[in-house]
DNA sequence: ACGACTTTAGCAACGGCGTTGCGCAAGGGG
DNA sequence: CCCCTTGCGCAACGCCGTTGCTAAAGTCGT
């Protein structure tokens, strides 16, 4: 028996959260600026207010005394009152973070990964790497959980990975219920580029409601915010953006078909004509915008950042000239805040958003 | 002071509209059921059915004599309880439906608009063939409202046409605003082939979550289904479809950029070549799948189901042979089953769902 | 100096939601 | 005939945000 119905206990966690974004976002509020974005009365803002301050992710910041009217009491998020570890699992690397509750991040670091490796192995690289964020910081009470952002394609419902491309060791894989056993913590698993959006997602608040993070590394994908959520499609294989059709009988893919904008982008790059390469994935971008109306678009990943100002510059022009783009039309372009520690650091705030971000109901 | 928070007003809402989406899946069901389906009590179940039966939405259809233990109370919707209007504007031609509850088409029709119309004139055509349903269908006390799909560009949150192609009349007009002072009806504007996806998903259920109807009628668009509800994207421009590129360096397209799906595909059907128009299209389709992960394509339209067929195995084919897709990664694909009323009783079905479909919260 | 006014804040009562406990009716079996 | 299962509703309950009211803190005009 699925629970989809709200309830009173729905009711109190989503305006919760709800009081969390905020305070996430304005780092610093008073009860009327919460009672102003809700529209609750400032009665609930208090009892709201009172339940976060009990579980100690929110403190008062002060008064502040306007010129007439009592003092406001001003209020903080405790940033440091949550942790979270994410994980980046790449082919050969193991990126670990460690993030607090406003996404900041507070620790970071890459191993290499032995090739071909096991589940087990990789649970006890992290498991080793967690005990070195241990000792770097307290995380005593503080760590929500683990967030691992690796390559598909998984099933991210059922929390297992179906078969990573290229590594023998990985089909059918439950590592969410693995995982969680041998570390001892609550797991969550998801594809590396949603994780990634995810990221920004949560860093940049509510105007970040229908974005990409487009990312460039071993490949091309996209990882979609939609609607103010990470969108995962059916079958959790959304952004398969590098394996789109961007030239028909166009050179043969890896995977099967002609002309995708990974092939081709990469078949420039192996030409070194990098400016090529660069405008190819503008196109994509603008066949993204095109479908799906984005308002922000995010470029990442090791290869695109190599050459950051090439990529951005080219998917800069594709948005003036490629389409007469009316001026209510507007995208926010930029390259990642989080480097390449995106992925990892997403995943991270994924395990964050499942606690403290807006939940949704289920479907029925 | 916008509302975003959740009160027991939405959550009366919420959980209303569940059991009104299972009455309109399932037909016939009893409390069990919804219990069952939701996660209610019995007594919720009980109170939210005398809730809906007071709105006569709902009614009871006999019982149900089980082998053991006392009958149970079986439901149904009253599907004739409540209906709504859909327009479909295209730049020719005005089509007008009245769709019931469960979302069947009860009347339709098809009017010529004047050469270059004007809000005013679709207005008046409008108001004659409301006149015309509400003589061949009693309509009193039971039309919700009236939504009306067009072409865009437009604003759907202002409710305004910002300007749609090749109509000189309509730049910047707040339709939803004069349509609901001149009809005396609450009126919804939406993208036609947003208005479309959601005929599909408002008759299909809880399965249709993410979808697209791909639709051909003078031009190339798709409306987009993402996690259970219309995608619009930040400006309401989402589903510009036909404006993406296939063929870099491909021919020149009226939008600019060249290459456009639109333009490689019109150009096969100028020549008479639909089976090469169909395979274009359906590269289109596959882009769409590997970006969003979908699990259900809706094929409309009435360019494309002249030639259903044809366009229907294109599109087939392209999914078994285009990409080696898993077992796992399935999709359903089908012409719509409404045919050439699809915009317009999806459009309708927008007023509904407005009204009686699982609401959401405002975001931040 | 003092009352008028504005703003903040908390206590207490309230209405409404789903939940729980319980009693009752309808129909087979033993 | 009693017992059991199943369906169903009344009544009390807990908890949510809301409303009404009072008090406190501070500015401003007189």
């Amino acid at each position: 028996m699925h629970r989809t119905a709200a309830d009173l206990t729905f009711l109190k966690g989503y305006n919760d959260a709800l009081v969390m974004t905020l305070a996430r976002t304005l780092r610093t509020f008073e009860r009327t600026t919460v009672s102003e974005a809700t529209g609750l009365t400032l009665q609930a803002v208090s009892k709201i207010l009172t339940r976060l301050m009990d579980e100690g992710v929110v403190a008062p910041a002060g008064v502040r005394r306007p010129a007439i009217g009592a003092p406001a009491g001003v209020y903080e998020l405790v940033a440091g009152s949550r942790c979270a570890l994410g994980a980046h699992v790449s082919r050969r690397t193991l990126r670990m973070v460690l993030t607090d509750l406003a996404g900041t991040v507070l620790w970071s670091t890459v191993t290499p990964l032995p090739p071909d490796f096991t589940p087990g192995q990789l649970v006890d690289t992290m498991a080793g790497l967690i005990d070195e964020a241990g000792r770097a910081h307290d995380l005593s009470g503080r760590l929500t959980g683990v967030g691992i952002g690796m390559i598909g394609p998984l099933d991210h419902a059922a929390g297992t990975v179906r078969g990573a491309h290229r590594l023998r060791h990985w089909h059918d894989v439950p590592l969410v219920e693995f995982a969680t056993e041998a570390l001892g913590l609550p797991v969550h698993v998801d594809k590396d580029v949603t994780a990634g959006v995810t990221a920004e997602g949560w860093r940049r608040g509510a105007a970040f409601r229908d974005a990409a993070l487009i990312m460039v590394e071993a490949g091309v994908g996209a990882g979609l915010w939609l609607n103010g959520a990470a969108h995962r499609g059916a079958h959790t294989n959304a952004g398969e953006f590098g394996h789109t059709v961007v030239e028909l009988n166009g050179p043969a893919c890896v995977c099967g078909r002609r002309g995708c904008l990974e092939a081709v982008h990469d078949r420039a790059v192996e030409r070194g004509d990098l400016e090529t390469a660069a405008r190819v994935l503008a196109v994509g971008v603008v066949n993204l915008l095109q479908t799906l109306d984005l308002s922000h678009v995010v470029l990442a990943g090791a290869d695109l950042l190599a050459h950051g100002d090439v990529y951005r510059q080219a998917v800069e022009q594709a948005l003036r000239t490629e389409v007469p783009r009316a001026d209510w039309l507007t995208v926010d372009l930029s390259l990642t805040s989080l480097g390449e520690d995106v992925i990892a650091a997403g995943a991270a705030m994924q395990v964050l958003d499942d606690r403290y971000g807006i939940p949704g109901l289920a479907p029925l």
